[in-house]
RNA sequence: CGGGACGUGGCUCAGUCUGGUAGAGCACAGCGUUCGGGACGCUGGGGUCGCAGGUUCAAAUCCUGCCGUCCCGACCA
């Protein structure tokens, strides 16, 4: 065997980066493929970190006056045909369900039996039928702000799947309110893409770039979609969360209307926005490394293992019972709000041990030993730094420290990605070097290459559309904040006022 | 849905061209020796070779169809 530094994945990121992507989720048994087509099976290493995000996240919802909801899976094929924009965007990815019973057939395998007399479909998004629903609920002014959240799957039939990013059935949330006025509508609009902004930045540690959707890539029936974007190890652009301002367009689909103070009957204002366990693929791509998953302690599905080194019975003894003497303690701190959460692996099998936390990518392993036991530390090993800084810590300090340590992992993660980020973007001017920057050198097998190319947009379609057409890269968003500096489209070198955010993307 | 590759124990793959009814490494279980360590030895369990037909005395191997996975396009959170 070869002495040199083998990494736990293999292909490393820079060898395969999808193949690397693939292998990580399988190593840190975070998910795996299900026998249904495009459908994933989340494990509880990767369940526990959308838990996390969910009650985070849930959590910021409601100080803004959301309170949660619950609405039914099926849909009636009427209703997604009142918005037409709406249809337009979604008819082509629908599940359908046309019969409510199996029977035998021959060869005895079942059946469909019993044809719906109106097909439902499997939502893809609930505006409809959430909608509907507040038609019902809704009469006056007073009634509003109507403020509802709902956790729940979705299903959208895709071409091509892959596991976290591009499913067929996926979890997420999805908040849907009515407002009396435009501008209540709008404020709320941003409101909740600040909120997934604070989220990604701060609990995922994956800094984003916020803005507004081109009126090709916005969601099918929105006035205006708002989005977070944040960029991945191999520098391609991933959407994390959006927030539409949906106009009066699903209130007069839905007929939500309600009568005003000065009693006239007035159409709703409308808004929705989502988050995804797509969340949780990012978060790989942005953190992991060549030995797999790094998780931010915010979200971590646990934040600590304790690795008791266990060697001679008489000495195991005691060593378990420190371990778990620690553990008591350690759960009893508390990190922002949320007891620390901690995993003891007593398990016997030498350095997989370790190995197997690393792929995990739990932020900090430390070992118990006698040697430890007599001096009163342990020693500590941080996933975000290499395995040779793993360092011997006193106990009092350890449970002293923990929180800022964790803290400080959190921030590392942070300014990498974001470093990475800064990094990998560039202002361009020109054409030449514009598709120079998104032509890989050999396009058979594709290097990594590329990043978010801040360039100036007439604002035409048909350019955004020549763009996508030759290069495979489209305009994540047009950010908002930025200075308005003039220049010339990178397409037709018409006039534009402001830079916007071209990449490749997932 | 188009173009390409692939499908053999849990994982990675050999065997397929030139049919003779399964192999390796890793993982798993037991025992022992090691061990602040991705250890070693011995023993053992586990596969009707993606599925369904067909050709043949005989099919993982040849033929047809289907399903699935991955990559590249079209579509999308």
């Amino acid at each position: 065997m070869s002495k040199q530094e083998q990494t736990a994945i293999s292909p490393t990121r820079m060898e395969n980066y999808p193949e690397w992507y693939q292998q990580v989720i399988k190593a840190s048994e975070m998910a795996e493929l299900s026998p249904v087509r495009g459908c994933m099976v989340i494990k509880p290493w990767g369940y526990g970190l959308w838990e996390n995000i969910q009650r985070l996240l849930d959590d910021m919802f409601k100080v803004t006056g959301v309170k949660n909801a619950y609405f039914p899976l099926f849909i009636p094929i009427s209703f997604l045909e009142k918005e037409a924009e709406h249809v337009e965007g979604f008819a082509k990815e629908c599940a359908v369900v046309t019969h409510h019973k199996l029977e035998k057939g021959e060869n005895g395998r079942l059946v469909p039996a019993g044809r719906l007399n109106e097909p439902l479909i499997v939502r893809p998004t609930s505006e409809t039928i959430i909608g509907d629903a507040f038609s019902k609920w809704i009469r006056s002014y007073r009634d509003l702000p109507m403020l509802i959240n709902q956790w729940g799957n979705v299903v959208r039939w895709e071409m091509r799947t892959r596991i976290f990013l591009r499913t067929s059935e996926f979890l997420w949330q999805e908040g849907h309110t009515v407002h009396a006025t435009k501008n209540e509508a709008l404020e709320r609009t941003y409101m909740m893409l600040d909120i997934y902004k604070r989220m990604a930045e701060e609990l995922l540690a994956i800094p984003v770039i916020t803005g507004e959707k081109t009126e090709a890539e916005k969601f099918p029936g929105a006035e205006t979609t708002t989005c977070i974007e944040a960029m991945m190890q191999d520098r391609k652009a991933l959407q994390a969360g959006t927030s539409h301002f949906l106009g009066q367009n699903f209130a007069r689909a839905s007929n939500i209307r309600f009568q005003s103070a000065d009693e006239k009957e007035e159409l709703g204002w409308t808004t929705s926005w989502g988050a995804s366990t797509r969340l949780i693929g990012g978060l790989i791509m942005a953190h992991g490394d060549d030995n797999g998953v790094i998780l931010p302690p915010r979200v971590a599905t646990a934040h600590i293992v304790l690795l008791p080194i266990l060697k001679k019975p008489k000495e195991s003894e005691t060593v378990m019972a420190y371990t778990m003497d620690l553990a008591d303690r350690l759960r009893q701190f508390y990190y922002h709000g949320t007891p620390l959460r901690v995993e003891i692996d007593a398990r016997n099998i030498g350095g997989t041990r370790n190995w197997d936390w690393i792929k995990k990518g739990i932020p900090l392993r430390v070992e118990i030993g006698p040697k430890d036991i007599a001096s009163n530390s342990v020693f500590m090993a941080r996933r975000d730094m290499d395995r040779k800084q793993s360092r011997s810590i006193t106990i009092d300090r350890f449970l002293e420290e923990v929180g800022d340590i964790l803290d400080d992992i959190q921030k590392n993660l942070f300014e990498k990605a974001l470093a990475f980020r800064e990094k990998n973007t560039r202002n361009i001017d020109d054409r030449e070097t514009f598709d120079a920057f998104f032509t890989p050198a050999n396009p058979e097998q594709p290097e990594i290459h590329g990043g978010f190319a801040m360039a100036h947009w007439c604002g035409d379609r048909k350019c955004e559309e020549a763009v996508k057409n030759r290069l495979n890269v489209t305009i994540r968003c047009i950010p908002f904040g930025g200075e308005e500096t003039s220049g010339i489209c990178i397409e037709c070198e018409k006039p534009s006022p402001k830079r916007v955010v071209f990449a490749k993307a997932y």
